[in-house]
RNA sequence: CGGGGUGUGGCGCAGCUUGGUAGCGCAUUGCGUUUGGGACGCAAGGGCCGCAGGUUCAAAUCCUGUCACCCCGACCA
């Protein structure tokens, strides 16, 4: 038996995290509390998450663009809510050049301010419109209570931003986003689940008229928030002055959207997939899909492993060779399964001897003895397998730890080990309230059949509850 | 803001009560034996003991001050 080179997930859930994080290598505490280093195999994982959401978020027809991480402590103030949501949060820069700054300078904590300023400058005419820009940045929201990749005072992400004509476009799109973009990247690459639903107002975002979710179920039980899309009506264009000139001649306000997903994620994803051995990172997301193991030194060892990289990688696995023989075959191992690599492919002398090799899975479990000449159409095999089996998993985890309920009683019961469903006619505002007492919140509003409710007043409309992250 | 706790090699900790010049596990480096599921032996490197002051022949240890972090409560959401 493997010696337990992690706290098991039963034993104490975020330690076991911690333990993961610093085990694969994904991250570090940076020097200023709060602060988080993302390692080479985190980023890695990173960089793929972004190259498949830039390219959705492009078919999708916005452009990327970058905007100052310096913001006038001014346009902050300019929407209530918005300054009201932040204020708390808000890392202000006072002094810079070696003397005290005349107006402060807000790091932004997202870019709604910036962004609404240079497009009132942007949109003129209904002809600009709609105006869809996105950016890869990093944001600083000062956080009391961190956590690596969950709740850190810098992290990275994506934030888009739209403007529109009418209030029907600017909702389609920020549905489109929420739908199209990152629910079918969430389901299709990270291989998660997730429920889609819009948020209550006591959990909409600042300045938001409506505010989609996308909230996740870790192993726990607790809910993660994995991203958001938000309908902002005309505040931010009022307050910025964002119009345009309609085809009717006349001075139009425009309706504006914003979204964002952030490197949250990756702890989503950890904690979605984990187990006690480490990571599990799905084959489609994952920088290193195959690991080509030189089990052990010796006639033709080598040769024969670099010829299944390059048979692989012509195939278009992403795959690396493991020729570390002076470091113990057992340490190798463990560690390709805390990175959660989803195969690995063992070659060594006794393998050979037989004209074969080892395939070990990560998802699946178990090795297997595999011909020379089979093993690329295996491996690839494997890979599509484990995608479905990571989601079919993590689905059936959600729907086991989601309980239908009719009153708070039940449904904090529930919140005990998952979340609850609970009928929003009989929960309602006041109910919310009281479930938050005890660290229960509405996660989202969706409708039974899974589809986003267009308010919360329609019929039939269910809360989904629980504790979240 | 109130209460409690902790600061000792990279990480985790012991030592403090009863002062005597710093130790253990893991990690790291070298050599050898190993290598098919986190190997073993021998050797080595690495510490302003959070910081400042005081008591003392002598302070990680006792005293005073100070800083940082953690937990609980309050506040906030």
């Amino acid at each position: 038996m493997p010696k337990t080179v992690l706290t098991p997930q039963s034993e104490d859930f975020p330690r076991w995290y911690q333990d993961v994080i610093a085990k694969a290598e994904l991250a570090d505490n940076g020097p200023v509390r709060g602060t988080m280093v993302i390692r080479p195999y985190g980023y890695a994982i990173w960089e793929r998450m972004q190259a498949d959401m830039d390219r959705r978020i492009k078919e999708a027809g916005a452009r990327n663009a970058y905007f100052p991480l310096f913001i006038p402590e001014s346009y902050l103030t300019r929407e209530a809510e918005h300054v009201e949501g932040f204020s708390p949060e808000l890392a202000v820069v006072t002094h810079a050049g070696g003397k005290e700054l005349e107006e402060k300078v807000v790091v932004r904590p997202t870019s709604e301010t910036v962004i609404g300023e240079y497009m009132a400058k942007w949109t003129q005419s209904y002809r600009d419109l709609p105006l869809l820009l996105n950016q890869w940045a990093n944001v600083v929201r000062w956080e009391l209570r961190p956590r690596v990749f969950l709740r850190t005072s810098e992290f990275l992400w994506q934030e888009g931003h739209t403007a529109h004509a009418t209030e029907a476009d600017a909702r389609a799109y920020a549905r489109r986003i929420h739908a199209d973009v990152y629910a079918a990247f969430m389901r299709e690459i990270l291989a998660m689940p997730v429920v889609l639903g819009r948020k209550t107002a006591r959990e909409r975002f600042a300045g938001a008229t409506n505010t989609l979710a996308l909230e996740a179920m870790m192993r726990d039980g607790k809910a993660l928030q994995m991203g958001t899309s938000h309908e902002l009506g005309q505040n931010f264009a009022k307050a910025f002055d964002i119009t345009y000139l309609s085809e009717q001649s006349r001075q139009e306000t425009c309706w504006t959207t914003s979204w964002g997903t952030s490197t949250r994620m990756l702890g989503g994803l950890i904690m979605c997939h984990g187990d006690d051995a480490g990571l599990r990172v799905p084959p489609r997301l994952a920088p290193v899909q195959a690991l080509v193991m030189v089990v052990k030194d010796g006639e033709g060892v080598v040769a024969a492993a670099e010829q299944v990289v390059a048979d692989l990688v012509g195939r278009g696995v992403r795959a690396e060779l493991d020729a570390r023989v002076d470091t113990p075959f057992g340490r190798r191992a463990v560690d390709a399964e805390l990175k959660g690599i989803p195969v690995r492919v063992e070659v060594g002398p006794r393998d050979l001897a037989e004209g074969s090799v080892t395939v070990v899975r990560r998802v699946a479990g178990g090795k297997t003895a595999v011909p020379l000449g089979g093993v690329v159409d295996t491996v690839a095999a494997a890979l599509d397998d484990d995608h479905e089996a990571l989601y079919a998993a993590a689905l059936a985890h959600q729907t086991d730890h989601t309980t239908a309920v009719s009153t708070l009683e039940e449904a904090r019961e529930a919140a005990r080990t998952g979340w609850a469903t609970i009928p929003w006619s009989t929960l309602g505002p006041e109910g919310e309230a009281t479930l938050a007492e005890s660290a229960v919140t509405v996660r989202c509003l969706t409708m039974p059949d899974g589809s986003v409710p267009e308010s919360e007043d329609d019929a039939g409309v269910l809360a989904v509850v629980g504790r979240a992250y």
